[in-house]
DNA sequence: ATGAAAGCGCTAACAA
DNA sequence: TTGTTAGCGCTTTCAT
């Protein structure tokens, strides 16, 4: 293996300078640079990282800890904040929580023993209850999931406006009776319900929501007996994906007609929402942008350890589909 | 910052026991173990892993080089292949190459920077051409893409007997016209074509393929095409779940009755193939067991480097649903 | 601008 | 079974 000194000597200066050099530190003279760098390519040298880690403190390695992979959104997110880790010389350590607790305990020790550069949490709700970010050793930006009250770095969804505006929508298309069912693990989910109740209350009209465990054959199981009734209630509404699938099952099991007998709205902007027929309206999150901004939230707080708390908050978009045409409003 | 030597002082120990018990070597008394647990405990101490690794040469971390994980089958993979990881005290370092050879060889070199203890590779087809093994200084496991005269260990699909069975489906169903788009690009679509291709001879059918470039885009503008012919096709098979939602959505737009006008099967057992109407029949890939057995082949070649290679081939499922029943088979 | 040299915290070879 | 100690390869301070 050729190390820095194998480096220097081919180049006949110290590996103080290589050092300097491979780590684009300045005070280095052009003549110096070009020298070892035709060192370092004729050698082949490739510095040892844990060394340098070991030397430097320095790690260039953040975490990201979200509850499972395999929720779409994640999946997106994940996906994104990868590409601009990596592009900016990162890398990234995945972990899933599944939501428990005890497991998104273990992970943020694991951080601390990696000396991670940062982590991108999206916490569990018993984490958040109370979230201490001076108990880790490492800056903290949450995604997807905060509270008004914590004082970190966060970018999420506006989701009481998104809640809002979903079910503004289906009021507007003569909807009376719409039911939510929402996911009431995390905060996400009372977020938008808190949206959903705020906009039945300003039509004057009766919120009915369902709170469950947010995994799809929950919903299902929940979406069937309110398929049962006699009559339908006039929409079903999702906050999230998975409940969403739930729902779309019971419909497809008991043939309800959608949009004449039901109408059905929900979040994520899944691929398979624009297959079903019809198809769905849903809420598109931004998720590109919140893995982006996540990232260079952290990145800025690894820069600036003492800047003021940021958190962005961003805007979902409404995607209306056939899910939702009442064609005879109502009234 | 607590160290070892504050554990081995507070312990009244040296540093090479305390050493030994941090990493469970073997040669020390029950009566040590506990005097410096309880010292470990005591100061809450963590061994430094920058300077673990550099020391021993051990990082207990792994690659993990997919295409996308936004690819369902690699998120459904990587998932099992992290659980395991952790499970067994290592961390994963996830990358997408995105199919560009250029992004996959520089993860490579990462990875050799890293100095990680091997590497999970779903390869490009332009690198599985000519991989040589020996060329990297870690083990290497290829999962879901495997040429038979590379020597390296891997785990595959029986991608023949896939592409096989699920054409003699479709021909057990009445069908006799059936296309096959695969994605050309990588090695499953072709290797699914050559089953498609032997059970077409051997029913004595002339064979249809049109290879495309893997991406549901495309996959979408082929179908378009094939869905305007008269008559129509009898039935319409995709090479993965990417193609099968490409035809999906041609099939939707065109408003082609299924399976009435065409059957329609596919790849990958994706939640939205069973909830679209009707439900599509595919084959079902253990993607968990794929995960976790490349995992287990990784550990079990660090442990023995010049074991045999060792290729898992594992059987896919044929799932069977409403999209291939003809009630009225032709003849 | 450059070099000498002191460690970063740990493991493992060796000695006892 | 236990302890002593020499590094692992690099960065960084301090002199020059």
């Amino acid at each position: 293996m050729v190390k820095i000194v194998d480096v220097a000597k081919q180049a006949g200066v110290s590996t103080a300078s290589v050092s300097r050099v491979m780590s684009g530190s300045p005070g280095v003279s052009d003549e110096t640079r070009e020298r070892v760098n035709a060192a370092v390519k004729l050698l082949g040298y490739r510095p040892d990282l844990a060394a340098r880690r070991l030397r430097s403190g320095r790690t260039d390695t953040l975490g990201l800890i979200v509850s499972d992979i395999r929720n779409p959104f994640f999946t997106e997110v994940s996906r994104a904040v990868e590409d601009v880790a990596y592009q900016n010389g990162m890398r990234v350590l995945l972990c899933n929580s599944d939501e428990d607790p005890e497991k998104e305990a273990f992970y943020l020790e694991m951080m601390r023993d990696e000396n991670v550069s940062g982590v991108i949490l999206s916490p569990t709700l018993s984490l958040l209850k109370d979230l201490r970010p001076m108990n880790y050793p490492f800056p903290l930006v949450l995604v997807d999931r905060c509270e008004r009250d914590v004082d970190v770095d966060a970018v999420v969804l506006d989701n009481f406006d998104a809640g809002y505006r979903l079910t503004e929508h289906l009021i507007a298309q003569g909807c009376r009776r719409i039911v939510f069912l929402y996911g009431a693990v995390g905060s996400t989910g009372p977020q938008r319900h808190q949206g959903y109740l705020a906009a039945m209350s300003a039509a004057s009209l009766a919120p009915e929501a369902e709170p469950i465990t947010p995994r799809s054959e929950r919903a299902r199981e929940m979406a069937e007996r309110l398929l049962q009734r006699d009559p339908l209630s006039d929409a079903l509404v999702a906050s999230s994906g998975l409940v969403l699938q739930g729902i779309a099952e019971a419909i497809k099991a008991a043939g309800v007609q959608v949009p004449s007998q039901i109408a059905v709205a929900g979040f994520d902007d899944l691929p398979w929402t624009r297959l079903v027929t019809p198809d769905i309206t849903v809420i598109r999150q931004p998720t590109n942008e919140i893995g982006q901004t996540a990232l260079r939230l952290l990145l800025e707080r690894v820069a600036s350890p003492d800047r003021a708390v940021r958190s962005v908050v961003l805007r979902g978009e409404l995607v209306v589909r056939g899910s939702t045409q009442r064609l005879i409003p109502l009234r």
